[in-house]
DNA sequence: TTTAATTAAGTAATCGATTACAAAAAAAAT
DNA sequence: ATTTTTTTTGTAATCGATTACTTAATTAAA
């Protein structure tokens, strides 16, 4: 694998005997440069297979068109999407995107952070990890003046812009739409609390219980993980109470699946006796047998918002801090495992 | 959002009175350099909060620790698995990842490896898209001298190193496995012939037949594109047929699932009277009420192996170029989608 | 005590592109 | 024909770190 010596800038001025610097100018279309140069040059170049330097570009620049994504994890559904977005939008104006993951743990988190600082990154989009508690990691990239924005999972840092879902509404509609479904007794499979998104769909699940007048009840709330064990064991607990529900309200798919798996072994009929909603609308859901009522969250669109964000961010004079929250709004996909009347109009025929 | 000025090597030096290249030295653990010296420079880079620029690092050393992985799609459960086995091996040795989607396009696949290029990128990892059938695109990155590592999808190129799954004995496996199960009259749903993968499964399938004395039955054998959609069409074909299929083997989950949803709509027992495989053991394929025997690729040992073949190719002598093939043994997940056994048991009960 | 060997630090070029400033060439104005 | 203006190109510094080559300082050997 030889090494093919790397044409420059120079290798090209020396064969038209022309200044380096007009060849840089002509390669960039200064309009200072005769057309007559501009285009023997261009054609120079590609005769001689020229491929800029973006390393060089980039330290005299001090830009260098690359963006870095820190997620929990790339294989969720979720997540992968939201990059998808990202890339979409920003892939046209020439940013290249580094993603790392921190498997749910600030210190990767905080070592990520570091490195893409390091790689001079233009920008960072983040979800933070459950174990996201202080935010001295999260204030570094803003004393490198580095725009940040934040995605689905966000914590309060002041000057730090945002994209989200509206978890509290989230959580609302999908309580509101088992209380329609003629449930009283809705249990809620929460994830961990210390992050605002399930802390909002709780928040929301209460108010929707109040706003129709169904007293809460504590013992119907189970903090789960996001899997499908999870799930399972929540099921379990639930159903040693003396007045079972009628309705999961689960804060993620997988514990919403382990729930059904775990219901329908315990021959409870789906959505007859008790109705299932999931949250993040995995692809798995509409695939299942029985296919499971979830929230979307329109992940690929909160990509693209935030990226949008950014472009904006950087446009501006970097001298003045702009925070801005964007909320997006769910969406409920109302399948079989809550959708009684689909299952009377079946009786029906 | 203040550019808090940047701290160099210059400004250490100033601050001790030292030259740069002692500064440079003594960070870099350079033996030359006193022990005193070094322990102060430490000292007072990170009082001075010192960044290292990796961007003036890597126009000079030449190497950006930068890698690219180019995949059809990102939010595919077998290439996010594939990606995280790369990055579990690479970022230990200091490299980090910028992936890149080619969304089957063979002329997204060619931008994108312009424009790894042109980053600079010590190494590119790629699985080629379904419309790639030429390689001019990627005999440019031979001709940079940047290592290259095909995995999963590849497509001959002389030089080019590989990590794929014996798509062959995959195939064979599974067509083995559906005979034991008794069934003879087996469709196979392929995918694109066009890529190796593919083709190779289908091979595999043809071998099992042929071993075991049963007829291959050209119209038992119908393409589809992985989707759903596919799958059911698929079915709704071979149930034209006089002779109807007792068994499916799929060279995609999407398809086997699409054909489970129409053989269930036409009240076909699964695995009674017919058995369905699938290929790529997508995380839904175990969690299905009735869950689909699948071929899993171990994606992620794929991609460590892959980062494997990479690092070893740059450990060695550039002018040196080595092609090495890892075929990787694929593995059955057997489920009751085609277990026979396991619904006699059950019906013993 | 002088010389040789070793260790530590400095000088300056380099990686490849950009750009402020200067200079030359061409065109326009007097 | 000369001056002014405009256009085009060149010179050289710069981005920040690395490193071949020297030089200075220290230690060991004669």
């Amino acid at each position: 694998m030889k090494n093919k010596e790397k044409v420059t800038i120079y290798d090209i001025s020396k064969r038209l005997n022309i200044s380096a610097a007009t060849v840089s100018r002509a390669l960039n279309n200064n309009p200072k440069i005769s057309e007559k140069t501009r285009k023997l040059v261009a054609k120079t170049a590609a005769e001689m297979n020229y491929k800029q330097n973006r390393l060089a570009q980039a330290l005299k620049k001090g830009r260098t068109n690359n963006v870095g994504v820190i997620v929990p994890y790339i294989n969720r559904s979720f997540f992968s999407s939201v990059i998808r977005g990202i890339e979409e939008e920003l892939t046209p104006h020439g940013y290249h995107i580094i993603i790392c993951q921190s498997h749910e743990e600030v210190a990767n988190e905080a070592e990520q952070i570091n490195a893409l600082l390091n790689t001079q990154i233009d920008g960072i989009f983040m979800s933070v990890s459950k174990t996201t508690q202080t935010t001295e990691h999260i204030k570094k990239i803003q004393e490198e003046g580095t725009p940040l924005v934040f995605f689905d999972r966000k914590i309060d840092v002041p000057g730090v812009s945002s994209v989200v879902l509206d978890d509290y509404k989230a959580g609302y509609m999908a309580t509101d739409h088992l209380i329609k479904e003629g449930c009283r007794r809705i249990a809620h499979l929460s994830g961990d609390i210390n992050l605002e998104i399930y802390k909002n769909r709780f928040e929301g699940f209460k108010a929707a219980l109040k706003d129709n007048e169904i007293e809460f009840n504590p013992a119907y709330v189970i903090q789960t993980s996001s899997k499908i064990e999870s799930g399972i064991q929540a099921v379990e607990e639930l159903w040693e109470l003396e007045q079972k529900p009628d309705a999961i309200f689960s804060a993620g798919d997988y514990a919403a699946l382990g729930a059904i798996q775990e219901l329908k072994s315990r021959k409870i009929n789906i959505p007859k006796d008790v109705c299932v909603v999931g949250f993040s609308n995995e692809p798995f859901t509409k695939y299942m047998e029985l296919p499971i009522t979830s929230m979307d969250q329109t992940p690929q669109m909160m990509g693209k918002i935030a990226a949008q964000v950014f472009l904006e961010q950087v446009k501006e004079d970097k001298t003045i801090s702009v925070e801005k929250r964007v909320v997006l709004p769910p969406e409920l996909f109302i399948r079989n495992s809550s959708n009684r009347k689909l299952i009377n109009l079946e009786n029906a025929v």
